[in-house]
DNA sequence: AGATTGGATTTTGGATCCAGTATTGATTAT
DNA sequence: ATAATCAATACTGGATCCAAAATCCAATCT
């Protein structure tokens, strides 16, 4: 099972996703594409090809003729990728509740564990991966693969708002806090308990960042 | 307002959407960009980036360095697809409702009369379009863009399905009875019936599907 | 006979080049 | 001074060409 070198398409993807979603990229900027591929060490076409999945999450609207620009997510964008997020996760947990078992529990408090060691090390970076893959771990068990491509979609979309929040005074106590009274809740067969704490979780979010964003950026 | 030449690649676009659809291309089996390029009369540039925007949606799918195939849905996958539906529609219904005036019942009447008018035509494509347009007409008025785009993917993901339907029996004027039921519900402001209807409708069309689907195709 | 390895062929991935469209800026007229 | 026009420029859209990877097939070995 040797590691395949990534496609230049692959990389791009991720850069220009990393560079959206820190601001190196400002919302509503048009997309050089000559000048991000020189950038980039790439020709236009996988850059192109990159763009036209981003178009797909969101991340990036497109014009005929005039190329792509960096999509910038209003308040109202937040709150509706939220929303959204809130009906679809709701249907993973509950069919991933349903189908529960020990082991899959086990797994769960393991990659909890991951977040709470990235935490300590105060890597926020890591934290949030790991967080991510948690969330992740928990919906698969719905046995839903298009429900999670749509998760992973909004998730994507609203990511540079999620470092925001993880930078933020507490945040990241309260996150592993709500992860193992999520995972009690589970234990318990409680869903929707389970279910109102990822809910409660949202709204805190949510509420955070239109905090964060009403105030200008120092 | 002049009206601009599509570009290749929005011809692209179209044109796999139907022949995917359509069942032209078979679901699973590889697409070689060389053949359908050539049979389109384009380069494979538009071509690729179109495939891209189909595997946003879901309907071919992608390994790197084999290429792209054609989606098959599964009748798992369809139950999910339907499912998703169900969720994100009702979202949207419930939002159209809360802000819908008259003005909008009256152009989803008028959309509605569309529908009426294909159905006794006996033309049954163009009453699926003015049937999706009818109920996009709905969901716009949530007001909530980002809902919509992926309802609409949903749509598209699931449209050959959708034709087979209105083939089939009296399934055309079940829907025109059940679009009429919705906007007398509308009109009465009793949302939860409408949202009952269209659940009913949906259900119903997945019964007919997996019905459809059980026996092997003459 | 079956599995395996090596090379020929096919197909995808990426770079470069050209054409068409939009943007910019200077020039002219009001 | 401002608005409109038109040429120069910059950028996107698409085609072609080349490289790299995967597939296919025959020859070889166990």
């Amino acid at each position: 099972m040797s590691v395949r070198p990534p496609t230049a398409q692959q990389f791009v993807l991720g850069e220009l996703r990393r560079a959206i979603t820190a601001g190196r990229l400002r919302p509503g900027a048009p997309i050089r594409q000559d000048a991000v591929a020189e950038e980039l060490g790439v020709s236009r076409v996988p850059l192109r090809e990159a763009l036209k999945t981003l178009q797909g999450e969101g991340l990036v609207s497109y014009q005929a003729h005039r190329g792509y620009f960096v999509e910038s997510l209003s308040l109202d964008d937040l709150r509706e990728a939220y929303r959204i997020r809130q009906l679809l996760e709701e249907e993973a947990v509950r069919r991933a509740a349903a189908r529960l078992t020990g082991a899959d529990l086990d797994r769960l408090d393991a990659a909890e564990r991951e977040v709470e060691r990235a935490g300590a090390a105060g890597d926020v970076l890591e934290m949030a991966a790991a967080n991510r893959r948690f969330h992740m771990a928990l919906f698969e068990l719905a046995g839903m693969p298009r429900l999670i491509r749509l998760i992973q979609s909004l998730w994507d979309a609203t990511d540079a708002y999620r470092s925001m929040y993880y930078g933020e005074g507490d945040n990241r106590a309260r996150v592993v806090d709500e992860h193992n009274a999520v995972l009690a809740a589970l234990r318990k067969c409680d869903v929707d308990e389970a279910v109102r704490i990822l809910d409660a979780h949202r709204d805190h979010a949510v509420a955070a960042l239109e905090a964060l964003l009403e105030e200008p950026p120092s």
